[in-house]
DNA sequence: GAACGGTTGACAACTTGTTGTCAATAACGG
DNA sequence: CCGTTATTGACAACAAGTTGTCAACCGTTC
């Protein structure tokens, strides 16, 4: 029963993690008039570099496409984004960072980066790898388990 | 810059293993028409072993008296919970597991931990003691950082 | 024992996410 | 070229959490 008890806090741990580490982001991005969402958002499309649609931005966040959605048309209401038309699909533009946009994620990022500098010192080389690796084996062994019959597939 | 990037995606890991994490847990606490937060709150109170009052719950869980409130008044309607008057507050009463509570927790706990030892037997005997231990370091390096004017502290 | 500040529950508004449904548009197979 | 299926955006409903405000209660202090 041990075994059990050790994974459970681990689960704990993570959802503690999680939850300061989003408090902390709300914060640090509001300087920039960013929440975490909109920031991790508009990391994605950094990330890309390349426009992409709302479907492709849900998958690579791992969140619905509907989820994406309302916060690509908030993002883009308040000018942070542009919507391109797209050649490939008229229904569905594509989506890119504005001047604006652009360097709300600079300076969120360059402080962002700064800090990550200063606390990834205080770990060991290996030691954030390791946790990656154990955090996604730990994903992996408790998929969404839909299975089959799901709508709108995750 | 490497160290930034490792430190970002070790954050983005931990986003991804929390949502998997409660999606998981949806729907293994569904056998029990419970949710995740539901199973927590309840786990929360027979982990503490005496009747708790709300904010004594919401500190424990790590989350703000106000949401803790609303899923105990949820529990309290769907007859988990009971509500026993607080000598020591009148406004504040106690609230504690009710038979239906017990017996939701203890089968949904009692597959958890079947389940669990499974999973624990995955990772190396250390692995999960160090990612505790990393990701309280992690979240203790990321402090809410209200500083000074809050209310309703957290 | 009246006045003060801190605690508590209730309520409202908001954020971020989910699922489900609908209609319009692509995409494809005959 | 037409019918069928899959994508896509919009919308609504919901879950879970946050913050803020208010009034009632508690404890302490003068």
């Amino acid at each position: 029963m041990e075994q059990a008890k050790l994974l459970s806090d681990t689960v704990l741990a993570i959802f503690r993690a999680n939850g300061r580490l989003i408090a902390w982001g709300d914060h640090f991005a509001a300087a920039q008039a960013l929440t975490s969402a909109r920031w991790q958002m508009l990391g994605a499309l950094a990330l890309a570099g390349e426009p992409l649609t709302a479907p492709q931005i849900a998958d690579s966040m791992g969140v619905s496409r509907q989820g994406a959605q309302k916060q690509l048309n908030l993002l883009f209401a308040d000018g942070l984004l542009t919507r391109t038309p797209n050649p490939a699909h008229q229904r569905s533009p594509l989506y890119w960072l504005s001047a604006a946009g652009q360097q709300c994620f600079n300076e969120v990022d360059s402080r962002w980066r700064q800090h990550a500098l200063k606390v990834a010192a205080s770990f060991a080389p290996g030691e954030l790898e390791s946790v990656q690796r154990l955090l996604d084996k730990l994903a992996s062994l408790h998929p969404p388990e839909d299975a089959k019959g799901e709508n709108d597939a995750r």
